[in-house]
DNA sequence: CCAGTTAGTTAGCGCTGCTAGATATAGCAC
DNA sequence: GTGCTATATCTAGCAGCGCTAACTAACTGG
């Protein structure tokens, strides 16, 4: 009754193709044009072979990108931390999300600007959202306002990301806010 | 050729009340409830006659639900920080912001979430949306960073709108968060 | 009273996400 | 190998979306 090995092994790589399929469609002609049937005209079958490896639909999809780019934003921020402490943290963790927001528009949009009926904080947070706002809160170390600091800290960088990705922060400040927000938050 | 008094008095007041229903229905259903079939619905019409006031079809609907919020949240900001100056400014800007974003969170997406096409302190940006974005200017004076402490704060404000609007900012701790920013920005 | 403009409608196109039902294929018991 | 069963996949189509061409009714100026 229980699937054979290779029937799940290429369920899985099925299941990778559809979420690379859907990244790289997002990165390249947004959102809009990821549709089931460009979809799966990209991994080479029809429309229902998607429903069969996600349940949910497209919107099943979209999270399972949103929940990677947790993870991979968490470890990059993690990375650029370091053993950093104080000021230099926060600049290098700023910097990273930043960046990370920059660089990959498309997975940030689905983290936090898609229809994903994920919640932070909650009982019901995953462990790639967690990840991601620990990474953040070990800049501020454990002292008692650290959780509202970390989500101030978040809010902001959220903030710049999806004005700059919006193209409502005009002119080229980018260095200029960085440096402001690892001043204003150390 | 022109238009008589009485034919635009009546123009007026059907884009008056499509803009209206655009709005109460994106309260009350959200964004994806308002299609244009329900739209012509709640004024009595068929859904051509939604073209013939906004050529731009549904997205120019939106857009003009959004220039009225901003105009609306500049006045609500404008209004809160009065003569004030300084820390106090700061504070009754950023609470005035998150509380027109929260009481209005529908009107607020169609600010800054949905695909409307207008960007931020280029050229092109229209009063509306330089008007918003002077009444917070306001606060920071005069100053030589000023622009770039308004950008800043602006961010954290929409980012913690957003977030919070999306459930993400999970304890009771809104009181916290205005002191916090309040005192980082003064 | 008639001609011309305009407001409003009906009907339909191409797209979307999604799914029921038919069909092909693969794996297992004998 | 043969026949059965379970699974994988496809065909075809539904309802809803934004939008528009083409027709009709009504109103207005001469």
């Amino acid at each position: 009754m229980t699937k054979q090995p290779k029937q799940r092994a290429r369920g899985e790589e099925r299941r990778r193709a559809i979420i690379d399929a859907a990244r790289t469609r997002a990165a390249n002609g947004g959102w809009s044009s990821v549709t089931t049937r460009a979809l799966s005209d990209d991994i080479g079958f029809t429309q229902p072979v998607l429903y069969s490896h996600f349940a949910g639909g497209k919107a099943d999809i979209v999270l399972a990108v949103a929940l990677e780019g947790f993870v991979q934003m968490a470890n990059e921020v993690d990375a650029a931390v370091g053993a950093l402490k104080g000021a230099p943290a926060v600049r290098a963790a700023a910097k990273a999300y930043l960046e990370f927001a920059r660089l990959q528009p498309a997975v940030y949009e689905a983290m936090f600007s898609l229809p994903i009926g994920v919640e932070f904080g909650t009982e019901s947070t995953g462990p790639e959202q967690r990840a991601a706002f620990s990474a953040l809160l070990a800049v501020f170390g454990d002292g008692d306002d650290a959780g509202v600091v970390t989500e101030v800290f978040w809010s902001t960088l959220h903030g710049v990301s999806t004005l700059d990705a919006a193209g409502r922060l005009p002119y080229d400040a980018r260095e200029a806010r960085l440096a402001m927000i690892a001043e204003r938050f150390s």
